[in-house]
RNA sequence: GCUCGUGUGGUGUAGUUCGGUCCAUCAUGACGGACUCUCGAUCCGUCGACCCGGGUUCAAAUCCCGGCACGAGCACCA
């Protein structure tokens, strides 16, 4: 300890901090959650909750909570699947399981029955006036006349709210605030509404459901939550719920925020939307590697740790960004380039023959250039080779690994094996190893295809290989007639 | 309109709490080079930023004031 460099010390303003900046607050027990809604899987965007979320969980050893928000049944109403879809990408994503899982529609009594004694403490009220009526009085600041009726009113419509007897849209709880805050997000804000179409989960129990404010902080509570991490457009979720905390006497969790974020390469996608081009056909399923959910990453060839590494890159910034998906790419490129091998894909390919006579054994060339992966690729040359059309504007070229050729019209001839000169490099395969070969390139809202033939070598469906010079793709499905591979990245 | 938040290279990000050590960090990107029998990997180099205007100070990315820009909330969605 005595002997510190002084110009280190001094240096350390410079360099850059690695990992997530420390939680605040109390950091003795950590519980923090992640709070999905389940009307659909997991996309691009909820993926840096759940790598944020359990790497402070992992980093402070506290617990993580995986809270399944279905509390709305129709505006986005939860999709069945998507519980243990969800389950299993937050598993994937973060690399273990949550240690515990909750469904806010399993938990309805608790979230009631606060709703009653809030009604009873006076804390909120139900309040019959139609949502656009609402609106005018909390721009004006006045009063609505539900809120100055009786305990025993309020009670009374409650059980009939909660017995199914007055209609969606005719009345909801309310928690008293003050209608004449400042900020309007925070007058008598909505607290539970009635919903009469039956939940995925358990039917047509329940009548009456609490909205996002309500049950988040009521749960969050019951968890022992003790920090939140949430976007940026829920602050005044934070204070809205902060007043609730306050008539319960409870304390509020310390609270993080993170900014927008926008993928450039996905337009402006959302769970339902992409649901609903879903079910028109446009694209095939949730997995359709056009899509940004994960699991259309991870079909496409993504490693959980990519995602881990950018969002961790990244960090928590209140900023509202735009990222690309070059910079993932790039992560996940330097996970797996040492794990993949190597193949060749040639497209728009030529076929040249072989004019000489020369007897050629095979060629050994490496799965792994530097040896990452041991072993080689065997081939046996036949009288023809494939070559792409694009490298065709010389006659002198050199197959690479091989040999150098001259070529004339659709045939070649050997020039030496030796690289003795400069000659360009390209790709090729032999004819007698290679088969029809579609590659499929998602470019925006499109899947490009392109047709070419590929090294017919110990393929294996789900593996990615490194197309040389050209780049990662995985392998789809491989039948008699051809292979078909799914662009990746470079 | 009201309320809240954010502004550092092309894109992200560090530094802002407690002004100097910042002619500003790192990654990604673009460009160039070395090496390699891939346009991959590795290595080297180059490019490029503190929203604007005042103020305080010996000294401001950092503090103060005033603008501007962008985003979000004000849903019986989450």
């Amino acid at each position: 300890m005595e002997s510190i460099d002084p110009s280190a010390v001094n240096r350390e303003k410079h360099r850059k901090n690695e990992g997530l900046r420390d939680l605040p607050g109390d950091t003795s027990e950590v519980v923090l959650r992640f709070a999905p809604n389940p009307n659909g899987p997991l996309s691009i965007g909820h993926s840096r909750g759940v790598v944020i979320n359990s790497k402070y969980a992992e980093d402070y050893e506290g617990k993580m909570v995986l809270r399944f928000d279905d509390t709305d049944t129709k505006v986005k109403p939860p999709l069945i699947e998507a519980y243990a879809w969800i389950e299993e990408e937050y598993e994937w994503l973060s690399g273990r399981p949550a240690d515990v899982i909750v469904k806010a529609s399993e938990r309805m009594p608790i979230y009631l029955k606060f709703a009653r004694k809030m009604i009873e403490k006076k804390l909120g009220y139900v309040c019959r006036c139609k949502a656009e009526d609402f609106r005018k009085i909390r721009e004006e600041k006045t009063n609505c006349h539900c809120r100055d009726r009786s305990t025993e009113e309020n009670l009374h419509d409650w059980e009939r709210m909660v017995d199914g007897k007055i209609v969606e849209g005719g009345a909801v709880v309310r928690v008293r605030t003050d209608m004449t805050l400042p900020n309007p997000a925070l007058r008598d804000w909505p607290a539970l509404r009635i919903q009469h179409s039956p939940h995925p989960l358990v039917g047509d129990r329940y009548k009456v459901w609490p909205l996002l404010d309500f049950q988040s902080a009521i749960e969050d509570h019951e968890q022992g939550v003790t920090h939140i991490i949430r976007g940026k457009d829920l602050m005044d979720s934070t204070r809205k719920q902060t007043i609730l905390y306050d008539n319960f006497g409870w304390t509020y969790p310390e609270t993080l925020y993170w900014g927008r974020v926008k993928v450039n390469e996905f337009g402006g996608f959302s769970t339902s939307s992409i649901r609903k081009s879903i079910e028109e056909g446009k694209f095939s399923d949730w997995k359709d590697p056009r899509l940004p959910t994960i699991k259309a990453l991870k079909e496409r060839g993504f490693e959980a740790q990519s995602l881990r590494e950018f969002w961790s890159d990244i960090g928590l910034t209140q900023k509202d960004i735009s990222i690309s998906m070059k910079t993932i790419e790039s992560f996940n490129s330097s996970i797996i380039d040492s794990k993949c091998e190597r193949r060749t894909f040639v497209s728009n390919p030529v076929e040249l023959d072989l004019e000489t006579e020369v007897k050629i054994g095979g060629v050994k060339i490496p799965r792994h250039p530097d040896k990452k992966i041991l072993g080689n690729r065997n081939w046996e040359i036949g009288k023809s080779i494939l070559i792409q059309s694009s490298d065709l504007d010389t006659e002198h070229l050199r197959l690479k690994d091989f040999a150098n050729i001259e070529i004339s019209g659709t045939n070649f001839s050997i020039h030496s094996y030796d690289r003795i000169d400069n000659r360009k490099i390209i790709h090729w395969i032999p004819s007698n190893l290679s088969k029809k070969c579609i590659l499929a390139i998602p470019i925006k809202e499109e899947l490009a295809e392109t047709t070419g033939f590929i090294e017919d070598f110990e393929l294996r469906i789900g593996e990615v290989y490194q197309f040389e010079r050209l780049g990662f793709a995985r392998v789809e499905s491989i039948d008699d007639e051809q292979v078909r591979i799914v662009w990746l990245h470079n």
